[in-house]
This record gives C-alpha cells, sequence and structure tokens, in this order.
DNA sequence: GTGACTTGTCGGCCTTTCCGACAATCAGA
DNA sequence: TCTGATTGTCGGAAAGGCCGACAAGTCAC
C-alpha cells in the first residue's frame, strides 16, 4: 500500500486534515505520550506490565513527512522522534506565548474549503453543489457574462493526479454546481455522503482537491453529542492548553472575515473516539509497542499519525504542555473550547465547567497529565 | 508543443507508422535526398538559385529519435545525419542483398493490429467493432466460458498514458467490441471515422495503443486512385529498389499466415501526395533549407521525418539506392509493387509496366535520379 | 457459385446526467 | 421574528451508451 513513500504539499495535507490538526515543526520538541498514541491505534495496545512506562516522554523530532494513503487519499504523518534526556531539557526553544497559540503560519495559509457531501452530492444525480463561498474564492474566476457561466475547473489530489470538472452557475435561483467529472470522481474515490471534500488553493495557483472520509458508517458524520453540554457564556476564559486537544482556534482567514465574529451556539459534531470507515492502514498496535519501548528506553523511534478532528495528539509541543501545566485545573473551573464542524465552515465554542479533576487511568498510568481532562 | 522530447518505444512506433515505414539503423550510411526532403514539407521550398545543390548527399545516421506529437499522438522521428566525403564511401557497411530487403529484424517484431475506424466506430454509438483477428491475436485472453465474455483492456498510448476498454464478446453473431471507455478514447484524441487505432503487444506483455490520422478530410481516406493502375499479372519481377518507395513489403507475420498469400486483386488506397489534417508540427520550409544547407557544406545536421504511408522517405539505405542504380530501368520493363492498405489489414501488388523513365525536374535537379520512377 | 463467417449499421431501450422548480435551512437585521 | 440568501432534493427531460437484429461484404471451397 505504501510502496513508495512521497510525500504530499503541506499545505494540501493541512486542508485535507482539518484545521484544528497541529503537527509540531521540524527539530521542535514535544512531549511525546504513550498512552494518547495506543488510544490512537485501531485495537486494543497492552503493555507489558512488567515495565514501568513513563506517561509523557519528551522528544525533538528529527523527522516530519506529510503522507497520503495511496487508496483512500486519507492524510497521515509519521514523525521520527528522538528522546532527550531529562538534564537537557529546555522549554525555551518553542517561545509560544498563550496567546500566540494559532497564530503561527497563519501568513502563508492558503485558500481552502472544506464541504461535507451531502446525499445529492454523493447520490448519483451527478451533480455538487459548490458552496457560493467555495465557487468564488477557491475557484479560478468564472464568466459571469456568458449564459450560462461555464468553466472547466482542474483539480489535482493528493497523489497528482488531475481531475477535470464543468463548473456552471445555473438554476433558479442561481447556484454553482460541478456536473460533468463529478460522478466519476465520486465513484473513483467511493465517496458516500458525509465524506467531505477539500478545495484548496496552492500558492502557484493550481487548484487541489482532497478528501476527509466520514468517521462512522455510512451516512454518519453529523450525530450530535448526547452528553450534558449546553451554549453558556463562560467567564473564566483560558488560552487553550493542549495544543492538540481539539481546542486549536484556526479557522480560514477569509472565513473569519466574512463571519465577522464567533457564534456561541452550540453547534458542532463531537466524537470523542474516532473511528474510520478507511480500509487499513491505521496504526496496529505492535507499532505501538515498539514506538514505546523505543521511547521508554531513549532511543529514536517513529510513530504515524492519522490525523482526526476531534482525536488527540499524542505529541504535543512541549510549550504547549508547559504552559497547560501552569494553569491550576480545579472543580468548577470555566472554559471555553474551540470545536471544528465536521466540514471546517465554521467554528463553534462549548463552554464548559470543570466537574472533576482526574486521572483518567490511576493504575496504569499513576501521575499522568494524559486524559486528566474529561 | 515538444517541450520534452521523449523518445517512444520503436516497436510502437513502428507500428504506428506502419509497416511500410522503414528508417535506417543508427550508424547506417544512407542517401540524402534535398528533394526528397523538401517534398515532405508542408509549403513549397525555395533553394537558393545561386546554389547548386547535389540531388543527393552521402550520410551516416549519428542519431535517431523515434518522437510521438504531444498533441496529435502522430509519430514521427528525428534523424541526425553527418555527410561523408566522396572519398570515402563505402557501400559495404551495409550488406543487404536485393533478397534480404524487408526481412531485417523480422524476428523481433511484436504482434500488432490497425484498422480503420468506421463511421460506426467513430460516431457516439460508443463503441468499436474488434476485427476477430485483433481481439484473439493482440488483446488478453478472454474467458469465453463467462456470460457474456467480458474483460477490462487496458492500454498505454505513445505518451504512457493508460485507457481501459470494457471488452466484451457478445451478439448475434457473436462479435468482438469495446464499450465502456471507448468512446472517451474517441473524444479525447479527437478521432474521426477514417484514422486508424493501431493495437500492439509489446514484447513485455503490455498492450499499447496508438492512432493514425487519415491523410485527407473528415471522413476520406478511401478514396481510390482515378490513375491508369490496373490488375495484371507480371513476369519481370524485381526485388523493390527504392527501400522507402512505398514498395516494402513488410506486413504482419501473423497476417501472412492467416492468408496464406498475397491476392493480387487490385486493391488498395494510394495518394501520392501526402497531405495531414494534423494541427501542425509537419516539416516547415526553413528547416529544409536549413538541413541543405548544412549537408551541402558538408556539416552535420538533423531532419524530421513524419512517416506516411505512401509518402517518399528521403533518407534511404545507401545499399538500397545503390541496388536501384544497378538495374537499368527501361521503358516497357514491368515491375511489382507492393502497397499497403490504409488500415494494414492487407497488402496488395500493383503490377505495371514502365511508361516513360525521365527526371522529374530536370532544370533544377539534373541528373537526380529522385522520382525518376513515375 | 455457394455457404459460412465476419462485421457495419440501425432502432429500441435502459442508464446516466443535466436541468429548473420548489422548499428547507441559515444569516442577519 | 422576519426576510432574503443560500443550497438540498425532486421529478422531468435530454443525452449517452449498451444491446441484439439484420444484412452487406468477404473468404474459402
Amino acid at each position: 500500500m505504501k510502496e513508495v513513500e512521497k510525500s504530499i504539499d503541506p499545505q494540501l495535507w493541512h486542508a485535507c486534515a482539518g484545521s484544528m490538526v497541529q503537527i509540531p515543526p521540524l527539530n521542535s520538541t514535544v512531549f511525546y505520550f504513550p498512552q494518547g498514541h495506543a488510544e490512537h491505534s485501531l485495537g486494543s495496545v497492552n503493555f507489558p506490565s512488567s515495565s514501568r512506562i513513563p506517561p509523557l516522554i519528551f522528544c525533538r523530532v528529527s523527522s516530519l513527512k506529510f503522507l497520503a494513503d495511496s487508496e483512500t487519499d486519507e492524510v497521515y504523518a509519521k514523525i521520527k522522534l528522538v528522546p532527550i534526556p531529562a538534564n537537557e531539557i529546555d522549554f525555551e526553544d518553542n517561545n509560544l506565548s498563550l496567546n500566540s497559540v494559532g497564530s503561527d503560519s497563519e501568513s502563508e495559509k492558503p485558500a481552502s474549503f472544506a464541504k461535507t457531501l451531502t446525499q445529492s452530492d454523493a447520490n448519483n444525480g451527478g451533480g455538487f453543489s459548490v458552496p457560493r463561498y467555495c465557487a468564488e474564492t477557491i475557484f479560478p474566476r468564472l464568466d459571469y457574462t456568458a449564459d450560462p457561466p461555464v468553466q472547466t475547473v482542474v483539480a489535482k489530489d493528493v497523489h497528482g493526479e488531475i481531475w477535470k470538472f464543468r463548473h456552471i452557475y445555473r438554476g433558479t435561483p442561481r447556484r454553482h454546481l460541478l456536473t460533468t467529472g463529478w460522478s466519476t470522481f465520486v465513484n473513483q474515490k467511493k465517496l458516500v455522503a458525509g465524506d467531505s471534500i477539500v478545495f484548496l488553493r496552492a500558492q502557484d495557483g493550481d487548484l487541489c482537491v482532497g478528501i476527509r472520509r466520514a468517521k462512522k458508517g455510512i451516512g454518519g458524520g453529523n450525530e450530535y453529542p448526547s452528553s450534558g453540554w449546553n451554549s453558556n457564556n463562560g467567564s473564566c476564559v483560558t488560552g487553550n492548553p493542549f495544543g492538540g486537544f481539539s481546542c486549536f482556534l484556526r479557522e480560514e482567514e477569509n472565513k473569519m472575515a466574512r463571519n465577522g465574529n464567533m457564534n456561541l451556539n452550540s453547534y458542532g459534531s463531537f466524537n470523542s473516539s474516532g473511528n474510520t470507515r478507511g480500509n487499513g492502514g491505521r496504526v496496529k498496535p505492535e507499532m505501538v509497542l515498539e514506538a514505546v519501548a523505543l521511547a521508554a528506553s531513549g532511543k529514536p523511534f517513529e510513530v504515524v499519525y492519522y490525523p482526526r478532528a476531534s482525536t488527540p495528539e499524542f505529541c504535543v509541543k512541549a510549550s504547549a504542555v508547559k504552559a497547560a501545566m501552569r494553569v491550576h485545573w480545579l472543580c468548577g473551573m470555566r472554559f471555553k473550547m474551540a470545536f471544528e464542524t465536521e466540514d471546517s465552515s465554521r467554528i463553534s465554542w462549548f463552554m464548559g465547567t470543570i466537574s472533576s479533576v482526574q486521572v483518567a487511568d490511576p493504575i496504569s498510568w499513576p501521575n499522568s497529565p494524559w486524559r486528566l481532562l474529561q
């Protein structure tokens, strides 16, 4: 499946992964959470009880590969980590303040747009309804003087393969549609309603197209949480501490400009345990065990990370962790948390109150900060 | 148009060019005919009257590139020639006897088949009627036990691009058809009735597909000559002298085996002046002038050759020319000449009688053997 | 010449795709 | 809450493509 590990364009990678996903930069320092890595795996990971594994390991990122599954187009990353001995720890090399979290690399961010496929998009009607914003911002400029305005849109997928779509502006009321070429794309990529499509205008002007598989079964992806989260106003707002815990604001700038401000409605999809329909290629338990063993003994190791909105990252920027640790999390404390909706068309906030502060699995992972917040 | 000059598989090249087209081997010696080169050009070439240009120049082939037009898929060759001074002439390095003409490289010849597209093939019925012979010899073996027997045929074009066709054996009476994928191919390649398609099974087992554009306007390609050629029996048969004057027998071996022997009916297409519908890329007069100027001054030069069945070659194997010269062409002498039909499905023979021996253009090209035979 | 085989063309029918109508939903006032 | 903008879904219509029937053309005897 991964005969040739060809790195893909990082910008396209990030667009496909979603704006909430963050990968630590090359040579930066991170904390590696074996427990998080285990949760990231498909099966259950049984750590040998004989050896005590540290809950978090300080590492440096020595290599970074942005990859895409050759079959499913799902993006993933391979990160090589080198553990750093305790006496060499220095948090200062990543000087990210709380406020600057999320503002890095904003300048080089290309315009992108994601949409979750509706039944009409995916069912063989043969067409795709293009949100106006996407058509006007991402697609090549359409000549509206023609009747009807039509053009051929050419887009490259993560493998560099070229797809052509007929883009037409028609109907009453007028709307943007992709017609010819779309059904071929849907069939080839085996897209179903609930999957997302990502359009991105690269810096060289080329249009790229990526896909995000729906997390759950066919037609899924819009299940709302049955938990007791409610829309609420909060006063005690902290900068979001865990750089990877779905708490990272990073929406398209143009989207920001368009919406003007954030709405505070309780809306969004929240699936705490990611689970793919994908054909495979996910992380296997053995790989986790191997990585953890190497990490524990201070040797360089490699981890494979499949980005999932709402799935915790297990390699977190050292500075972010440190910042989080500085906050004294207490019962009753209220916090604000950003969620990206499935199609990244908007970002919502959950306002919550800390109900309890407890270690998730006190037996296996004493003193671990992992999942301290539920 | 020719950003990257990527040589294509010589076998596919020859299959596309047609079995009548012969390219001299690398390092062999040839005679270069400026007059023939001029005729090969699109426009009319006005040679400067000041300089006397020799009618034929002895050269060595120093480089050979088999190319295909990136737009039209038409094949052409670039041949680098180095003139050889008169005192170094040696005919002996190409020891081709009269009888062996056409028998070289026969062993390495892959199975190929060409068919001229009918209206039904080209018109948007969406299907292609595959001649039984082609399906059974060139295509992958079909499982006839299935009902109906179906497979997907994958073929590479001259650019290495992959095309897929549904190959089905159905109808009453049963016949082989290409359905799904065919109309896409026709549209992309802008094929019309009269164009030819070439299937070739390469030595590595891969199936290749090439095209040959019809010579004349749309729907053409089957005009029969209005000349006085008639079917006839001949007694004085010479081996064919001009290696490139559409006189070269080189049919598929399997075809030979199938037909058993040659039929002598007067049948075939004969267009003495080739003319493409092609979008361009043909030889420009300036290029001819440049080549001729270099050649005349003994410097290395390059010629571009667009193979056309029934179009004279202007670089002819030295040994073939010498052999031809040895024959005393006289009025009333009868000769035999092979013609390839448009779709190379068969080869016919014209039996002719020499009506006159004369130099084509005595003023410009005194003593030139070029077009001595009309 | 005759019969068997091959294959070009046609009309019927089924599938795919394109289209505007209409309505549900959303954003902003 | 109301209003306008956006876009999801539907059914009709058109186009594309697959099919066997039939017959014209070829070939072998």
